[in-house]
DNA sequence: GAAGGTGTGTTCTAGACAGCATGTC
DNA sequence: CTAGAACACACCTTC
């Protein structure tokens, strides 16, 4: 189909399309266009990644703002927000405005209402829904990318049932969902009564085979010759062959050397991997290459202090990578680029790189294709498709001829198995998972606070239009579910049944009368939902403060030896009571307490582990909140102690411990302590507001510690690390200057300013300036040389990462 | 006597969304 | 209950 011939799209748009050098649709695209995309049509397109899906959303998108309407594009990741945002902003030059919106980052420039497309994680789009943002009802098009995730236990059902409100909002709305090939896409087509576009056409074309022995087996019954060289590892043999170039029987260069894409099941193994095949690259790097990489790394090395960060330099320096979750932000950036770039050759991923951004490949290596997983108790295979999301990355649309994806075996049999199971194999289908407990707690709650339900009858029947009910005949399930959550939610005080006390249920129903079933969200409830935390992890924190809130106000009591004996004095005692003294809360306590929420993902106790945390246990049992499960309650306990090497964690973070000292000492990576602390600012965030709501005293508190955790720092840098510019290194600089908060940096002498920056005039200038200083200006400011500056290398420091200065006696029993 | 190979026992295990109000070194 | 790669370490071989 060539693009002058797209009905309904807007005017320039085919011009844009030849611009780019498209003339033609891709099949795939084609038969959406002819399904209807550009008409408002429903369309599930279940296609390959790299087949033209993006334009597909495009297409929909465009003629639905082309009607004068309004775009929303789902993605599952932020990483993935970001991208799609880089891509759709080529469409700002025609006037429109493109909006993103996920939970640590919004566009500027206005409102969302004003903008044509917005571009928005799923569960941003579950909680705009929950807060009721008024521009959703103007939706025109839906764009779901990556649909078959709704497959996903934990985070399919957000999806789902988002969808299903996005389309009870405005039934007119039209829904385009974009999955990867799935066993069932017709299922999903039937769900939202939508056309299906279902095809495995790819613009290049994807050979999988096996390497086994000295020989790459091609599904299509060739084999080709591909030695293994004394003791090389079967990755490295296959890495090696991809790195060289390709001439025909004249001489003449076929293909240059290309790059590849190792997948591994653990972080341990890419990283040992890439150390590896860093020897098998570096003999391919040109010169030039080298000194780039050299670049690369240094860049590496400047985004953390930490082990991670320069085992990952090394490998980058050889040409190789590896790339996984434990990686700082940065890292992960640097390494896609540089990968992008072609200059790094190999990169070693875990299932990261499969689901994230767009960083195809020459060739693809799935090495491993067993992974632990300790609730089925071992090795478990991966599924068949997201062993084919992985090969999908395999060949650059333009750049390379074909693309090549090879599993490795190391028996014969192992080959076999690797050919039934994932080459030959179609895709499972995909299953919803909503009648899961801990989706339905999350989701009834919604629904009821939103509004969108409020009977027991409306529920089921707005959960009627989810995917669950279109796959499965057995309703006794589902009503099941909802039935024993509602009285969870009930008991929890988030929800009132029939507008009474919970008796007025059970009296009905043995009655036998129609059971009378209004339900309506308390005000508790309508908090947690709008604050979007599982109601599992409201009830915990609730529990743990008002825990807190009763023995302050017993230990109050306690100290008062008098006896009461007067009402008056009674209640005077009580009052007194009531104002418990929040400085009783320690952080560790908080952090403990958020920490055990189902909401964070806990750290994995080690062997060795076990001992320690039970000491620490022992030592620091009265800081926690709430009564210490019995050793005898085995799964309480090990999350109990887990929650706690978390919360020590965060107490070193924010007890100013550095980067590396945590890195080593909770086996964490310098992007796994990001992500912890991120979850606890939004945790104790969430903590903040239903200590208010509950009426305790602990809401301040449970600030400070926010505060402490999001910036890294003790109490006294709280309000040096709030000025912009300034984090938790630069706030102890000028600390240990003398300055102790930002009134004090506004009338500092600039040259202790100065000297305590490390004589770093730009930022020097920029922090005062943030501070609001009269008049920043560094220029002929000499640094003081009487300031002692802490040494920037954090191996000089001791092992609390903290200078010993005047200070040091606070540092407790260290 | 250093470098390297082989054998044995031990250790450890993927990922990442959200409130609210603004910004690391 | 189920695996398997990597590593640390001991021990041996080889030049």
């Amino acid at each position: 189909m060539d693009v002058a011939d797209l009905p309904g799209v807007p005017d320039w748009l085919p011009d844009h399309l030849r611009d780019d050098g498209i003339e033609e649709l891709y099949p795939p695209q084609a038969e959406a266009v002819d399904a209807g995309v550009t008409q408002g049509q429903n369309i599930v397109a279940a296609i390959p990644t790299a087949s033209g899906k993006t334009l597909v959303a495009e297409l929909a998108m465009l003629s639905a703002v082309a009607r004068g309407g309004k775009a929303l594009y789902i993605v599952p990741l932020r990483a993935l927000a970001s991208e799609k945002q880089a891509e759709f902003e080529q469409f700002e030059q025609y006037g429109l405005e493109i909006g993103v919106s996920t939970g640590n980052y919004e566009s500027d420039g206005g409102w969302l209402g004003d903008k044509d497309i917005v571009v928005a994680t799923s569960e941003k789009v579950d909680s705009l829904v929950r807060n009721d943002a008024p521009w959703l009802e103007e939706l025109t098009c839906v764009v779901s990318d990556e649909v078959h995730l709704v497959d996903d236990g934990q985070r399919g059902p957000t999806l789902e049932v988002t969808l299903a409100k996005l389309r009870r909002l405005n039934p007119d709305l039209q829904t385009v969902a974009l999955s990867a090939t799935i066993g069932n896409a017709d299922e999903l087509a039937t769900w939202l009564d939508a056309e299906l576009v279902d095809s495995d056409w790819r613009p290049i074309e994807l050979q999988k085979g096996v390497h086994y022995g000295q020989a790459l087996h091609v599904e299509d019954g060739s084999q080709r010759r591909l030695a293994v060289q004394n003791n090389e590892k079967p990755t490295a043999a296959v890495v090696r062959d991809t790195l060289q170039d390709d001439y025909d029987e004249d001489g003449n260069l076929v293909e240059a050397g290309g790059s590849s894409l190792v997948f591994v099941n653990s972080r341990r193994n890419a990283e040992a991997a890439a150390g590896r095949l860093g020897s098998t690259v570096r003999p391919h790097l040109t010169s030039e290459e080298e000194a780039e990489l050299a670049d690369v790394a240094a860049e590496i090395r400047g985004v953390s202090d930490t082990e991670t960060s320069d085992d990952l330099a090394d490998a980058v320096e050889q040409g190789a990578a590896f790339h996984h979750a434990g990686l700082a932000r940065g890292h992960r950036e640097l390494v896609e680029d540089a990968f992008r770039d072609r200059l790094v050759k190999v990169v070693c991923a875990t299932p990261t790189l499969a689901a994230g951004v767009n960083t195809p490949s020459r060739r693809v290596v799935v090495r491993d294709w067993r992974r632990y997983d300790g609730t089925a108790g071992g090795m478990q295979p991966l599924s068949v498709l997201e062993v084919h999301q992985m090969m999908g990355r395999a060949g650059r649309p333009g750049m390379d001829p074909y693309g090549e994806a090879v599993l490795v075996a190391n028996s014969h049999d192992e080959l076999d198995e690797l050919f039934e199971r994932y080459v030959w194999a179609d895709p499972e289908p995909v299953r919803s998972k909503l009648a899961a407990e801990p989706a339905m707690r999350t989701h009834i709650l919604a629904t009821v606070a939103s509004g969108f339900a409020r009977s027991r009858s409306g529920l089921l029947e707005f959960l009627e239009e989810t995917l669950y009910a279109s796959q499965t005949d057995e309703t006794g399930r589902l009503e099941r579910v909802v039935d024993d959550m509602l009285t969870y939610l009930e008991r929890n005080e988030f929800l009132e049944i029939d507008g009474g006390d919970g008796e007025a249920r059970s009296a009905s129903k043995s009655s036998g009368d129609e059971p009378r079933d209004e339900l309506d969200a308390t005000s508790l409830g309508h908090t947690v939902s709008s604050l979007y935390l599982d109601p599992m992890s409201a009830a915990e924190i609730i529990d743990g403060l008002r825990d807190w809130q009763r023995s302050a106000a017993e230990s109050t009591t306690a100290d008062s030896d008098g006896g009461f004996t007067t009402a008056s004095e009674l209640a005077d005692e009580q009052a007194a009571a009531g104002e418990a003294d929040p400085d009783d809360i320690s952080a560790l306590g908080l952090y403990h307490l958020v920490s055990r929420t189902p909401d964070m993902y806990q750290l994995y106790l080690r062997s060795g582990d076990r001992e320690e945390y039970e000491m620490e246990l022992y030592e620091r049992e009265d800081e926690l909140l709430g009564p210490t499960p019995s050793e005898f309650e085995d799964d309480r306990f090990e999350d109990w102690l887990s929650a706690l090497k978390t919360a020590r964690l965060l107490e070193d973070w924010a007890d100013e411990v550095e980067e590396d000292t945590i890195t080593e000492r909770y086996g964490v990576g310098p992007g796994d302590i990001r992500g912890k602390v991120e979850t606890a600012e939004w945790l104790l965030g969430a903590a903040e507001s239903l200590a208010s709501e509950i009426d305790t005293d602990a809401a301040r508190a449970v600030s400070e510690a926010r505060i402490r955790v999001e910036h890294g720092v003790r109490e006294e840098l709280v309000d040096l690390a709030g000025v912009r510019g300034v984090g938790r290194k630069r706030a102890r600089r000028l600390f240990e200057a003398g300055i102790g908060d930002r009134a004090e940096l506004r009338d500092a002498a600039k040259p202790v300013v100065l000297a305590a920056l490390r004589g770093r005039r730009k930022t020097a200038e920029n922090v005062l300036e943030n501070a609001g200083h009269r008049d920043p200006s560094m220029e002929g400011v000499e640094p003081d040389s009487d300031v002692d500056v802490l040494d920037d290398d954090p191996r000089d420091r001791d092992e609390d990462g903290v200078e010993t200065g005047e200070d040091q006696s606070s540092l407790g029993d260290f």
